[in-house]
DNA sequence: AATAAATTTAGAATGATTCTAAATACGAGA
DNA sequence: TCTCGTATTTAGAATCATTCTAAATTTATT
């Protein structure tokens, strides 16, 4: 465990935003400012290697991490990208058995907009925009 | 609809495969030897935008594309990297009650070891292997 | 055939991620 | 503590998928 590890592992689990590679490379660099972009992105690696962290794909162009290696589901807002997890109750239950198989892990996302967002498309908000 | 883009669909339509936006281009190429890749792109894009097609990101560094643009599960082996498309029973109401919303679409993506590969993991395989 | 609008093309540009090779830090044993 | 070998870090180059750009071509309409 080397401080550059344990930086951006703090980084990780410091608040529950789920954070592409970049932003945590911004953050790890205002404690470290000498880390590099790579030692980041071999640190995600391995971190996930290790089941300390998940790696959330493809609901932006870069990836993002997600601070528990636990599957669960994502939701993303279509209008602003804001992302909250959320939990299907027995889902892995259900999973295995349309599946029939055991699964090692899952990736839920779901897009949708959110209620802040659908708010603000209303009538009063559009004309004060 | 050019030729280009009849072609492009017809590739997706002709078999059951998940295909990345090269093996498109690829096998596009092969009828219209004159197509460049980004008449690949811009047509991928604007087909899931008439929603004939569907993007699915995050199981490869590239995006692949279902021939269903309804939302359905995908199940990828770890061993070989095949893609198997699944379905869940009352997996839509499920998901809505869950996020307490409606939803535009969803992805769910599922890692698991099909059963070829389960098989030739074991004892009698390895040996010949 | 003439025109305007949309599409295609090749290649440059971008952005995320991976690779590389040299420098540095770390850990185990003397 | 010193030394050696191993693992990690670093900066920057390289790669890969995708998007952008501007010119050329095609298409549909008159």
């Amino acid at each position: 465990m080397t401080k550059q590890r344990a930086v951006i592992l703090e980084v990780i689990r410091s608040d529950m935003c789920h954070h592409t590679a970049d932003e945590i490379f911004a953050l790890a660099k205002e404690r470290l400012p000498g880390i590099s972009r790579a030692t980041v992105y071999n640190n995600l690696k391995s971190l996930e290697a290790q089941k300390l962290i998940r790696r959330i794909t493809g609901d932006t162009l870069s990836d993002r991490y997600d601070n528990s290696y636990v599957p669960h589901g994502h939701m993303i807002c279509e209008d602003c990208g804001k992302v909250t997890d959320f939990n299907l109750p027995c889902f892995d239950k259900q999973l295995s058995e349309a599946i029939g198989s055991d699964f090692s892990s899952y990736e839920l996302k779901v897009r949708y907009v959110c209620g802040e967002c659908k708010s603000q498309s209303g009538e009063y908000a559009k004309v004060s925009v």
